[in-house]
DNA sequence: AACGTGAACAACCGCCTGTAC
DNA sequence: TGTACAGGCGGTTGTTCACGT
């Protein structure tokens, strides 16, 4: 136990990185490879603690990572996986290659979490506006909505669909969503007398921690992560997957 | 041009965990 | 079993840069 007492040493550097001290450390690493992060300073000569050359490899200097924009994926992603997991930027992380945490962390408070708390705000005067309102099959939106017959593939779409009508069947919950053409079909179905009898007696009384968590359940992302764990597989070395398999627990125990 | 402000990102700090002894 | 250490992680701070006034 205890903290590393490398980074009180004095004499050592600090601030920003020179291109020399990234040359001595990449050039280190390439030779004896990663660990081991306390020798580097004595071995290289590097007026570093040993977990600032870890952190100075695995956020900047690490060949394998993507810089530049994140893309609206990668963000939908990172929303989808703060949402189950919180701050958790290691697991987040471990499921956007080439990305590091600290990148992801940086991301989110800068970005994304205003962006995502704004949307909450917003989310909050729309429940407490609609909370509790009940719809028929009669009602105008309910019929102008395209997403009838499918679940809701982000907050947004949760907030202004129809919920998934209840349900007697669980299975057909977690069908997958269908495509614009087919909804319109569902909706010619479901319009017909014979459905309207029972099906859409809707509630909008939901819980859209579920709405994300079902949603999750959908996505190509959730059926990779199924079929790695069923099938073993692990992804590059064994630090990478000791990662993933973290983050399989993780989904469990949430 | 000078200054203020805010966003973006790099780096540090301190706690926790795993492991060797 | 207890201790010391290294590594890992999340939170926070510092620095740089772009932009508006």
């Amino acid at each position: 136990m205890g903290r590393s007492p490398c980074c009180t040493r004095e004499g050592l550097n600090k601030g920003t990185w020179t291109a020399l001290e990234d040359q001595l450390l990449t050039d280190y690493i390439k030779t004896h490879g990663e660990g081991k992060w306390g020798n580097i300073p004595k071995e290289t000569g590097l007026k570093r603690c040993g977990k600032s050359c870890r952190l100075r490899w695995l956020n900047y200097l690490r060949p394998d990572i993507k810089r530049g924009n994140i893309s609206v994926d990668e963000e939908d992603l990172i929303i989808r996986l703060h949402k189950l997991l919180g701050n958790r930027w290691s697991l987040i992380a471990g499921r956007l290659p080439g990305r590091t945490d600290n990148e992801i962390k940086n991301y989110w408070n800068s970005n994304l979490g205003k962006k995502v708390k704004g949307e909450q705000s917003k989310h909050s005067i729309e429940e407490k506006q609609k909370t509790k309102t009940k719809l028929t099959n009669k009602s105008p939106t309910l019929k102008s909505s395209s997403a009838i017959g499918t679940k809701a593939s982000t907050c947004r779409e949760v907030l202004v669909a129809p919920p998934t009508p209840k349900v007697e069947n669980p299975e057909t919950d977690l069908a997958p969503a269908t495509s614009v053409d087919e909804d319109s079909s569902n909706l010619a179905a479901n319009t017909s007398e014979e459905n309207n009898a029972h099906n859409f007696d809707i509630e909008i009384d939901f819980n859209v921690e579920k709405a994300f968590l079902s949603d999750i359940w959908d996505s190509d992302f959730w059926k990779q992560c199924q079929f790695e764990f069923e099938n073993g597989i692990m992804e590059g070395g064994g630090s990478v997957g000791a990662k993933n398999f973290s983050f399989y627990e993780e989904i469990l125990k949430d």
